[in-house]
DNA sequence: AATTTAAATGAATAATTATTCATTTAAAAG
DNA sequence: CTTTTAAATGAATAATTATTCATTTAAATT
């Protein structure tokens, strides 16, 4: 028998997201994935039972290859700051580097596509950064402020600069990058 | 004859922007939008030509009705410090208090339907929040940074908050305002 | 090399949704 | 009160897009 070419699935998830990215979930059909990821529209179906099957996976998927990334390198035993810094620039990096997953995973949150126990997953996802946060401020380092607008700090202004280098055109150099992360660590230091 | 109720044009917006934030711009239909706003199908036609008028019209709505709060009670006579918190105020009450609007314009960002001039008027929306920022660098009261990114850091912890604020329900008390501009200030400050 | 099995195809069909238009309604003008 | 004009209606049509399926292709097994 004929096996399947797993490879098919990435093509059709990196076509998925390079259209979102381009017009967003409404603009995007059936049709112009499989055009772009170079298959046949009914081969499309054989992989996904359907387009909310299709934008559900890759959902489930981006999360789960975000949150691989995100405590790369993160060693709790070191200082805080150094953690604090190396989470903190691993999201910038997976945000810019996988731009189109961002606002893929932005849209779906507004789309009826989701399921709330997938969002949910993904809220999971910043669970050791959560306690990093707490171990933050039983430190001292950080100011005493509910964790949860000390993450929502932290992640706004990730999602910001993000947006920012890719819709200007902005170049990340290390300056631009420390300077962004000064203005976040003096804004949430004690 | 028979005048326009012009009033109409209000409650498609509105029908438009709830419909948007339940289910995205791929999730409504011209159908959905009329039954919303209590009108016929046929009517959405004679104030707009079609479905991609109807998104830009609100678009361009959306950013001249948020540009008249930004800058409320804003006096440039005012000390530095007073000024930014005006502004920073005006604009988390705005995209909290008008939520559906501001998903609309993001949504609107990766949509094939806006024009480019359009999005540009957002962006000049801005210019009296640049031009304060510049005399906060000149007063040394402010982080001497590239004005592109002070901004950036600005409205990306300002977003972040609304979002917080309708998707967790949380309570927009004095107290947590206040923290949230305390990490927007000591980030920026000098 | 023949057979089997499932993948792949893409035109055809089904479903959905944008748009039109013949008809009705209601306000204003005479 | 009649006429005129344009708004309003919503079922019908057109256009678009999701999904299917009969057929072809190619890998694996015998």
């Amino acid at each position: 028998m004929k096996p399947r070419d797993e490879n098919k699935i990435n093509e059709i998830y990196k076509a998925t997201l390079t259209l979102v990215k381009e017009s967003g979930l409404a603009g995007f059909t059936m049709q112009s994935v499989a055009k772009e990821a170079g298959i046949a529209t009914g081969t499309l179906y054989i992989y996904f039972k359907n387009k909310e099957a299709l934008i559900n996976s890759l959902f489930v998927e981006c999360i789960k290859s975000s949150a691989s990334t995100f405590f790369m390198n993160y060693n709790p035993a070191q200082p805080f700051k150094i953690g604090f810094h190396t989470i903190w620039s691993n999201i910038v990096h997976r945000r810019i580097s996988h731009f189109n997953e961002s606002i893929f995973i932005e849209q779906c949150f507004h789309s009826p596509f989701i399921e709330e126990e997938d969002k949910m997953t993904l809220r999971k996802m910043f669970e050791p950064l959560l306690q990093l946060i707490e171990r933050g401020k039983k430190e001292h380092l950080i100011k005493d402020m509910d964790t949860f607008w000390l993450l929502s700090f932290m992640i706004g202004t990730i999602n910001e600069i993000a947006k920012r280098v890719i819709y200007y055109n902005k170049k990340v150099t290390p300056e631009v990058l420390e300077n962004n992360f000064q203005l976040c660590w003096d804004g949430i230091k004690a």
